[in-house]
DNA sequence: CCCGAATATTTAGCACGCTGAATTTCCGAG
DNA sequence: CTCGGAAATTCAGCGTGCTAAATATTCGGG
């Protein structure tokens, strides 16, 4: 079982929050010299790629709810970024659409943190990046079974969680 | 230069992303259980490890601003968890103390979100974990580096940022 | 055709989290 | 001692993110 070192967890952990924050703290600082925000530098990227987007599309791809979205494509609207235009296939659905001015804009954002990510994946040769790959998807499945087991528990809620 | 492989980066990127939003995942899934919010939870985890502390320290340890920490003790108080007291030392200060409520539901508190990273590592033998270790090392120290460039390039703004 | 289930979006209400400005208290230089 | 700067906290205002409920539209079965 060899015992897992606390000071060990420690950096790994350390080490993981340390990567994901620094690269959303990149792109919170390349929107505000724009005058926006991370979420909003997300949303003309990716409608900048990938063309007129639903809501419900733009919102699975930036991995949040429609609710938090539509809020966003609000101020998005607001500050002339963006317009909704009713789907005429199903009009059920809205597409938001870049305009001219958003275009014009999401040109001028360097992809940052995602290409920050990548140079440093470049420090490492390619060997490397297979371990690393490896070993964090032995982690991932690891955690993802440690998760389905704790949502069953809590599902069957038998008995009230209690300490250790 | 060994080419970094687009795949490569997204499959990294996207662990790096799972471990990090599923340990928060979990986290607020045991608060809710409890009819609190993650960040309170780890709130008075803190205070029950530490003992009385001020609402800088205590925002320190929870890498957030003192203005965001003030509305959750304010809610926690509300709530009769814990209660503010004036330092008699430094008037400047406020300690924030846990009640005897908030004390017992601390004490209900597993540390799941590290306890699964822990478990996880498990999974891994000791030779592992010092390759993750050192590789995960290897990238935050280039990403570190790259942030420094980043920031004393914005900090003389010469020219304004574009494509690429 | 019509009705109910399913899908897409919006609304309301709360909790975070940040910045920037105000307030209170402490401390050191003169 | 006093005055000005530093430090700790709070307040105001905004953006993000969630859940739950409401609304609008589509689609399939009878």
């Amino acid at each position: 079982m060899t015992a897992p070192a606390k000071e060990d967890t420690d950096r790994i952990v350390e080490a993981v929050i340390y990567l994901y924050t620094e690269s959303r703290r990149v792109t919170k600082e390349v929107a505000r010299s724009l005058g926006m925000t991370g979420p909003q530098v997300t949303a003309i990227k990716l409608l900048e790629g990938f063309g007129d987007l639903s809501l419900s599309a733009l919102s699975e791809r930036m991995s949040a709810k429609n609710s938090t979205i539509t809020g966003l494509v609000d101020r998005l609207e607001r500050d002339g970024m963006v317009t909704r235009a009713r789907s005429t296939e199903d009009r059920r659905v809205t597409l938001i659409r870049l305009t001219p001015a958003g275009r014009k804009l999401a040109g001028q954002i360097p992809v940052t943190s995602m290409e920050m990510f990548a140079r440093a994946l470049c420090s490492l040769d390619a060997r490397e990046r297979d371990q690393l790959r490896g070993l964090l998807r032995k982690l991932t499945d690891h955690i993802r079974k440690d998760v389905e087991q704790l949502d069953v528990d809590n599902a069957t809620p038998t008995r009230e969680s209690h300490g250790i």
